[in-house]
DNA sequence: TGGAATAATATTGTCGACAATATCGTGGAG
DNA sequence: CTCCACGATATTGTCGACAATATTATTCCA
């Protein structure tokens, strides 16, 4: 049940001592992927090991992801994993409704037929995956989903306030489609947006985002009342 | 017609040596107000020489607001102040008909009495400003206004992302007022939204905060290019 | 005079040493 | 045995010196 993380790819990092952006990048990712939980703390020594940047580079990367509002600093104390309450995962999920709706209608107005291509495909590989029951695979690709939505609607901010908000949530979405039925009612939601954005109907897809955005929270509030049972 | 910056309050700061994230503030503030315009270079010593805040502290709060998205640093050439096209104010605009169209409707659903009366008062002096014509009291009041709906909705993930949002356009919205017009028809969607909202009307809120917020930008870009012309 | 090479200056990047603070462990008093 | 005080250790914060690079000024030659 409980979801095994992707590899993240071949770190730690490379020979060359790393620049503070990577160090960024390389905890960023970390947090992505789980390896870094929420709450825990980020000492400098154990990702100065890891990495092999120096002291000051790790310093600048973790006031930067503090900026992003991945990390919490706190005086004396270090730099620690921001963790969400429910609460706030509610209020992420609210954001994520307003900015995904709005992102699906001005796909279906303004996207590249080249986009619209990659998504026929990619709902494709998305229904192999739920008849095959592939979890991992599913959330990995819905992710994609996801991601192609926003970028092909050609607005970069929305796409990197986004891309914030889903950090803090990133592994609770892989959690939540080990439920069977979850994945395929996700999916249905799916391929019905893909249609309705064929067929061009702008508002009936941003409808339909904001409905499956919000159906997400609820199975994500009702996997979380499970485990604090 | 230049729009005249509201005095930042007492700075340069106090007798004390100030702290890492109050750096970081300060230069906020002032790119908030203006004062550092895009594109304008952030060099190190002066900002230590008029905060009186030490090197290291000063670089942290840039790391800082390079994570916010507010300065670009390159390698070598230091820190600068992020630009905004167009095109980016554009998209901006875009978001924040989603962000705040979401939070409209919260507020009709959610917001305690006690906000709603706030709502009402400063609805009442916006009033005023416009009878009187005072467009940079008006400007100030309508950043208000525009924060309580969003606060007063409850959500805070979404009130940091539209804060971070709107710091790059905080100026364009002080100058949008100086045209009489705007201002008059800026004022008349703020009475119909509260309307709306203590008639419960959250649908129609959040409708109509969306058609307020893309009139703004077509406001703006008016003035754009009218200025570039 | 114009322009390219070069020197001088300004600015940012990096590192190491030390100070300030928090955290953990130990021992003693009740 | 528990709790508090105190010291030892770990961790973070701060500063200054110097290196690397960019920018500006100067010189020299065609």
């Amino acid at each position: 049940m409980s979801p095994t993380p992707i590899d993240p790819p071949a770190l730690p990092l490379p020979g060359t001592a790393p620049n503070g952006t990577e160090v960024a990048n390389w905890i960023r990712q970390r947090i992505r992927t789980g390896r870094f939980v929420p709450g825990q703390r980020l000492v400098e020594v154990d990702i100065i090991r890891q990495t092999g940047a120096s002291r000051t580079k790790v310093r600048e990367a973790l006031k930067r992801l503090e900026g992003e509002g991945l990390v919490a600093i706190e005086e004396f104390r270090g730099a620690s994993v921001r963790s969400a309450t429910i609460e706030e995962v509610r209020q992420i999920y609210r954001a994520r409704m307003a900015l995904e709706g709005i992102s699906a209608g001005d796909f279906a107005r303004y996207a590249s037929a080249q986009d619209r291509q990659r998504l026929i495909d990619l709902q494709a590989e998305l229904d192999l995956c739920v008849e095959q029951r592939l979890p991992d695979k599913f959330g990995r690709l819905n992710g994609e989903w996801h991601r192609l939505i926003v970028e092909g609607s050609g607005n970069l901010q929305i796409a990197e306030l986004l891309q914030r908000l889903n950090v803090p949530i990133h592994r609770l979405l892989f959690e939540s489609f080990y439920d069977e039925q979850r994945l395929r009612t996700a999916n249905a939601d799916h391929r019905a947006m893909v249609d309705l954005i064929m067929a061009g109907d702008a508002d009936g897809a941003e409808a339909a985002m904001r409905r499956h955005v919000e159906a997400g929270f609820h199975t994500l509030s009702a996997i979380e009342s499970e485990f604090y049972r």
